[in-house]
RNA sequence: CGAGCGGGCUACGCGGCCGCGGCGUGCCACAAGCACGAUGAGGAAAGUCCGGGCAUCGCAGGGCAGGACGCCUGAUAACGUCAGGUGGAGGCGACUUCAAGGAAAGUGCAACAGAAAUAGACUGCCCGUCGAGUCCCCGCAGAAUACGCGGGGCGCCCACGGGGAGGACCCGCGGCGAUGGGCACAGGUGGAAAGGCGAGGUAAGAGCUCACCGACGGGACGGUAACGCCCCGUGCCAUGUAAACCCCGUCCGAUGCAAGUUUGGGAUGUCUUCAUGAAGGGUUGCCCGCCCGAAGACAUCCGCCAAUAACGCUAAAGCCUAUCGGCGACGGUAGGCGUAGAUAAAUGGCCGCGCUCGACAGAACCCGGCUUACAGGCCCGUCUCGGAUC
RNA sequence: GGAGGCAUAGUCUCAGUUGGUUAGAGCGCGCGCUUCACAUGCGCGAGGUCACAGGUUCAAGUCCUGUUGUCUCCA
């Protein structure tokens, strides 16, 4: 399933904005209803050097598309905190009870 | 066998499923979307420290200012890079390392300490001279309290030896003090103290003289050159700092892909100039010089919207192989390859197997270097040193 | 991506001359005096790897090179 990404800052700074805030142990997850699904992750400088930023992206796209298609199409951040390390399976249990807890997606088993 | 030295290569691998970027092909009128296919980060992609390409700026005229570099020869598009050599320093050695021009062009600085800091004579060493009566008392002579002679007192630097009846009277040696010279050998210092060291020489000393080493000058030879080596001469004109100013030589226009080009305007008003000149604008920080000139500049409003889209954007001083020239950097020839182009920004996730359990780290216009970061593994050498054996 | 600056006491604000002997000031901090007490005032004191690492020099906070951190500008 396809997703878009959420490019442009104006559309971000709205979500940040107008948008619900939820936060797990690993990361944030920032949304906002919207008529398609579209995301956007935010890791700065703060998270190290390119190598290890582009990992953490990497990790939370590929734990975002697990889920995909949502039940409800919304604009979302995924925003992560700082650790020593980081796992896919972390990011991918963490995305999945917010997105529970926010009702989004249908109860998986 | 051990310890080294120099050089080079590599940067977890394999398989399955899911997924990402642009590209090509197909479905499709195009786009979107889907399918298939091949392809997709580095040796440093990094720091942005140099050098170029490229682009723009009415530059590509001169001077000043400013900046960079600095043994020699070569390589290169160019360089502050590289190669080979020279010299200094380090290592037993293989070898490593060095921003390595000029301090007799000039200026500045050299704190503290020290006698003295770029210059001198404080102590010292040596020689000569001096170390003493403008004193008091008595006697003789005298005009005389002057002068002379004799005696005494006090003073006459110290010590020793000799002469002598004795005496500080005389002589000698040494020290001490004063004074006139000579000298630059020695002096806790200091980063640095006027070539070093030894011998001769001298009153004491000094390149004053000599040998060796160093320095400087000249010449011969070798080398393209830096320089080397030999000979001769000069007693020796002079500390360090130029990563202080500076001098000499060589080089440099500025800005940087956020450069820049295109889509991409309209209306009104104001100002300036239009033969030349002046003014204005541009040209690098400044000056001269040059250029621009029929439109140009500015303001307001409308429209559009933009941190946008497209181009620049990847084929390049490119890489690989063979061969030739060269000690080498590199160059010539032939053949082959066609190798990321994103823009909120692509290489990942899960599973399995193997092992030595995987470091530093992610292209953003492109190249050549330098510097910095880095777990390991592998290879090469008429290479070096030590030990053992034959 | 590109261009440029800065770093000195306590997450404070800054001086530091042409390299030179001991790195200085304000605020803050501590102690004492003053006050019944506090504030103010006065006096005294502590506190520094001069961001880090090499180099030049007799000598480096200062000069040169590299590294780190931080800030500004460029559509």
């Amino acid at each position: 399933m396809k997703y878009a990404r959420l490019k442009k800052a104006k559309q971000i700074t709205a979500v940040l904005r107008t948008g619900k805030h939820h936060s797990e142990k690993s990361l944030t997850l920032v949304y906002l209803p919207s008529e398609t699904t579209s995301m956007a992750v935010c890791v700065g400088k703060k998270f190290g050097g390119s190598v290890e930023r582009n990992k953490i992206k990497r990790l939370l796209r590929e734990a975002f598309r697990g889920y995909l298609p949502l039940g409800v199409p919304c604009k979302v951040l995924l925003i992560p905190k700082g650790r020593e390390q980081y796992s896919y399976w972390e990011f991918f249990h963490d995305i999945g009870k917010a997105l529970e807890k926010e009702h989004l997606i249908e109860k998986r088993e």
